[in-house]
DNA sequence: CGCCGCTGTCACGAAAGCGTCGCGCCGCGG
DNA sequence: CCGCGGCGCGACGCTTTCGTGACAGCGGCG
């Protein structure tokens, strides 16, 4: 019923009854977003929401759970797990067409896909990797997202709060602080290569990526 | 209840009964952002953001509305009359104050970008930095706002209390006096440029950013 | 089950700004 | 020429902000 109202909307959804089924879909191709019900057969949907936010393929599709009443009070959970809304069952077609539509607004931003050269540094978002010069780079997860958002968008100064929403995601709760210990793993992965400079405070106001020292 | 909660968690929060008081403090002072119940003593919450969102004053403040349950299936129409999210009662302190910091950030972006250029002097406000010609001037979180208050506002003389007003912010109250020492660092910092004199003393009225000394 | 990489949070210390004070100079009116 | 209010400026505590090491939790993997 749902696939068919979504259809109706001009969207273009593929349905799957379980966590393995929607694996495969998703590994045929990734969606532009996933609909999660809460109750799913074999797990629960939240613990689903998990797996998907922990795989590289998932980490960026926006997702909306469907809940039922009185599951409302575990949706703090959900937001830990980085679920980007909620619908609460009964729904009615429209309100579900318009939260998709305000969610796929909110995150529907930039690739991680292509290749970004900057400042002695380059990041090959396909491969999923770091050069410096002609080495590699190693780098973990996080530092990865937040150097690729830098290099994606240099030149500019970004608050701790934009960088949680940029790229930690807008619906994962973490003190701000903690952006201030990942600036300081990544000035330490770019170390060996002279290039820590590269990320710069301001004071008062953030972090910003520059080329200029 | 909710306001103690939010005052626990470092917020200033202002109380209204009803909507022409809420208007009576939204003239006083505009908020941060709107908490808004969905049910209004005399007209629904609803109506009232929709008006909200009509006034110039108002319309950039971020609106989170109060819904019991039951009254989910309205949401549509919330989204419609521009309201940033929702949280269902009962709700947990921690969730309201998740969802009020999570739409900050996401509104709380833009301001005080662009480039402006005058007397040899450029700001980006994007990337948050000073130029004289070429070179990037080291400049303090204060000297900035007051360079940049300056460069926006030239030509023009202010008043000590109204630099206080426009650059420090309404409601702090500090000494007139100190004034000067800022003007004073601010022509130190642009002292090595030889700059300095872009920033003039008018005695007895206050102080004048002017490309013509 | 134990090891390991990664993450978020905390606590502590250093550094940078900030606001205030006090002194002295300067311009202006008497 | 003198007095006085206005302003420049160096100095000094105090607060805020940031850097950094340490640590516990959590999965993942062997």
């Amino acid at each position: 019923m749902v696939a068919f109202a979504l259809r109706k909307a001009g969207m273009d959804p593929v349905h799957a009854a379980d966590a393995r089924i929607a694996q495969s879909a998703i590994a045929e191709r990734v969606p532009d977003m996933i609909l999660l019900d809460w109750m799913l057969p074999g797990m629960s949907g939240l613990e689903y929401a998990r797996r998907l936010r922990k795989e590289d393929l998932t980490r960026e599709v926006p997702i909306i759970m469907l809940t039922a009443r009185g599951e409302e009070t575990d949706r703090v959970n959900g937001l830990d797990a980085g679920v980007d809304d909620y619908v609460v069952k009964p729904f009615s077609a429209r309100e579900l067409i318009a939260r998709i539509k305000a969610v796929m607004r909110r995150t529907h931003g930039d690739e991680g896909d292509g290749v970004v050269e900057l400042g002695g540094l380059r990041i090959d978002g396909a491969a999923h990797r770091v050069y410096a010069g002609d080495q590699t780079v190693q780098i973990g997860p996080t530092e990865y997202r937040l150097l690729h958002f830098f290099m994606t968008h240099a030149e500019r100064v970004y608050s701790r709060s934009q960088l949680l929403d940029q790229v930690w995601g807008g619906s994962v709760y973490v003190e701000e602080r903690t952006v201030d210990v990942h600036i300081r793993r990544l000035r330490k992965t770019l170390e060996p290569y002279k290039l820590e400079n590269l990320v710069q405070t301001v004071r008062g106001a953030g972090y910003r990526f520059s080329v200029t020292p």
